[in-house]
DNA sequence: CCATTGATGTCCGAAAACGGCGAGTCGAGC
DNA sequence: GCTCGACTCGCCGTTTTCGGACATCAATGG
């Protein structure tokens, strides 16, 4: 029936090499190279440029502050609660940042603010899904799976692009 | 690559409906229709009866007393020590009856009784891995997945064609 | 003769621990 | 007074750990 292959590719960009996996529903995974939560190895997986093409092309976009959101078939796999929250990133505007007590407001579970966190910390899927977005309510970044440094990062790129600092 | 497609089909017999489930690297389970450790239902699962003739009929064979051994491809599923168990059974002649403990030490592992018990409790493919042919050091029937009466019947069926009883 | 005990692999439920939090409290320092 | 840090505690989904229960049986000790 349904063709369970999985297939990854790795590319370059200015955080390291990232690791982008997907099925033939969608692009499930992208790993940086130094995870905090290290995923087991892929046991079948298969390399294949082709099918992650476009994502790839999108983070290029991303990474040159040519793209603001992504336009892709996405396929995380988590639980329903992860899958919400993880949903909710992807509302979230470039260039904007939330709270994690916010975000689990949005979910309609306001004081699920710790189960929030974790489930952000699992999300399969940054960058494109952005979580780094998510940050303390007193602006501190608390953290990032990837590495704060990495997190820094993006929030900088995106402060430079949506806000035409050009001395960012 | 693999093709992972599973298909059943069923049965009628003298200890009930059988359920015959396979996939292409041979017959994986049998069920009893009320079973001990109920099984999850079959999401995805085919129904196809020409996969499953021959185990059909050698199973017609045997409860006509016309089989003493299975020729069947056969790919349980199960934990390591649960396969070791489970080869181990398909090496207990026809009519003839042991206890688990000489089971455990047939397998190198004299003290692990009970856990040859359970393993012997989640033999996914009773009657073909004569699992019935176990009993109690004293002689008890102890237990069986789909019944004791079923295992009685299995037994004595069994005794009746291996001795030559006309009478039982 | 009966009750108890120990050894073994697996499963299952309960319970505890653990987070990419955040609001509140309390002192210390200015 | 006011601010700011360090600390405490409650919140909630997920993960991990743990304790029994099993298709047993031989060896003990009363």
């Amino acid at each position: 029936m349904t063709n369970d292959t999985i297939c990854y590719d790795e590319m370059d960009s200015p955080v390291g090499t990232l690791c982008l996996v997907a099925d033939d529903r969608g692009l499930r995974e992208i790993r940086f190279e130094r995870e905090r939560h290290p995923k087991r190895a892929h046991p079948g997986w298969v390399r294949a440029t082709a099918p992650l093409k476009f994502a790839r092309v999108q983070l290029e976009e991303y990474f040159a502050g040519e793209r603001q959101h992504f336009e892709l078939p996405l396929h995380p796999v988590g639980t329903p609660f992860q899958l919400e929250v993880w949903h909710e990133l992807g509302r979230i505007p470039y260039g904007v940042t939330i709270s994690y007590g916010e975000l689990a407001r949005r979910i309609d579970k306001p004081l699920a603010v710790r189960a929030v966190g974790a489930a952000n910390g699992r999300n399969p899927l940054p960058i494109v899904l952005p979580c780094h977005r998510v940050i303390g309510a007193d602006g501190s970044l608390t953290g990032f799976g990837g590495g704060l440094p990495v997190k820094r990062y993006l929030l900088s790129l995106e402060q430079r692009i949506a806000h035409g600092d050009l001395f960012g």
